[in-house]
DNA sequence: TAAATTTGTCTATTGTTATAGACAACTAAA
DNA sequence: TTTAGTTGTCTATAACAATAGACAAATTTA
């Protein structure tokens, strides 16, 4: 199933609207938010190259140096790359899906959509658990905890900044097995760990911020889907409490289930 | 499992950041966005008022001014209320929390958190179905679909929007239905689906746009959680397809799994 | 009542954003 | 080679955003 609404009759989410001034959100960056979406929703499909800069300026209703504002924005997102003489071109359309399921796993559920997946660990840490980590782990709050800072990318694409938090207790060192193995359910494996499920997941949205942005190489307003989610092993028991960020224009999550 | 990362170390996604200039995002703007999500994750929580306009403008390193033009934004949008001499104060803060799973109902999931929910219809129409619906409704394109477009809402808050697409040679006449019993199972169930199941759900995130903005009276640049979703009834047969946008700043989305 | 605190409104100035026009530099096609 | 079409760069101006200061209006506290 594809993102729906193309050449439809209701179709104001994904065309040209006239970008609304006095609204705190440069025109330009309105007008690069509403390309990166036509981009992923599949317009300019027939070839990867835009319509010249004065013909967006008139479609959006904008002086053409407005225009070359929002192009520069996509170029340094990596969405695009404009050649002199020759045009504006889609360097990056495809948005990855990834898959919830009771079984979630990062590398297995991209792998058919990308060549190379991996983690990088980014910052690791031994903390007393908060509340709410405390909680999702089923220990008592101020329980040493282990965070994991991580950034996961598809074919050298930054897609995700996660944190993670284990018992340290039960996995004592995983951030060495993480960053041998470059994968969650390798460094789980070898801490004991042969099968793990996803027990819950919170999905919520909102504007990225603070290292995110760097990492993701994202702009200021950009989005993140953000999931809250625990793993647990085979009795039951949580073992890893998660709080990932999903660059929305590159990500979307699904969620299948068996009729009846 | 409530929103982590509180009174934690690593706090940099909730917390004022000193605001970017020149990032195409009014400042105001952005401080809007901060303070609505911090007011979402429960800061401010001891009473319901917020540091006076000074005190806030110190705290993120800009003019009085600059903090009072995000207040009011808030204040539009029904999160904030300023009453002169005594302060400003939060007017909603709850976050529902609505869950996805095979029988997702809208009014049973936000039962619990809600006294009333409600669809209103805004508008419908017959429409030949595009690739991407008849794929979804397992129709051949171009077949007469019906499209409704409806406002969900909670309480009075206006929650999401929708648009749905039936086979009107299955559901003919379902904006009827729909419009007089202001739920989408009592609908069906008059057309004779006793039962259904949401066999698939994509979840993606952009900025609301188009009459979202004004239906659930949103501010330009507010994200909606978007989720394109199939259901079918008791024999596998697709009879709904919808694409609905969830205003992010009052909902979250939850997926719960069995362990094992 | 008086003082302190808070939001509301006004004026003025500066920095950023958007528009406008002109022309250079480069590419591809006639 | 010439022409048309494209992006790149420059200058200048107008509109908007942010800062700064002052004071009024309303409320609460001493």
């Amino acid at each position: 199933m594809t993102s729906a609404m193309q050449n439809d009759a209701k179709v104001d989410n994904l065309l040209s609207k006239p970008p609304e001034r006095k609204s705190g959100i440069a025109i330009w960056r309105q007008i690069a938010d509403s390309l990166r979406q036509q981009i992923a929703a599949g317009r300019f499909s027939n070839d990867d190259r835009l319509p010249a800069e004065f013909a967006l300026a008139q479609e959006f209703g904008v002086n053409r140096h407005t225009v070359r504002a929002a192009l520069q924005a996509l170029g340094n997102e990596g969405v695009l790359e404009s050649r002199q003489g020759q045009g504006t071109f889609i360097k990056r359309r495809r948005r990855l899906t990834y898959p919830i399921a009771r079984r979630t796993r990062f590398s297995e559920g991209l792998a058919s959509q990308s060549r190379a997946t991996r983690a990088l660990l980014l910052e690791h840490a031994i903390e007393p658990a908060n509340i709410d980590v405390a909680g999702a782990l089923d220990l008592t709050p101020g329980a040493a905890v282990i965070r994991l800072e991580t950034l996961s990318e598809a074919d050298d694409m930054a897609l995700s900044c996660s944190t993670s938090w284990f018992s340290d207790a039960r996995f004592s060192g995983i951030q060495h097995s993480l960053e041998n193995t470059g994968s969650y359910t390798k460094a789980l494996a070898l801490h004991g760990v042969d099968d793990y499920t996803r027990t819950s997941t919170k999905i919520e949205a909102q504007h990225a911020a603070g290292d995110d942005l760097r990492h993701m190489r994202l702009s200021p307003g950009a989005i993140v889907l953000v999931t809250l989610a625990v793993n647990s092993d085979s009795k039951g028991q949580p073992i890893q409490y998660s709080r990932t960020r999903f660059a929305a224009d590159r990500v979307s999550l699904t969620i299948e289930n068996d009729p009846v």
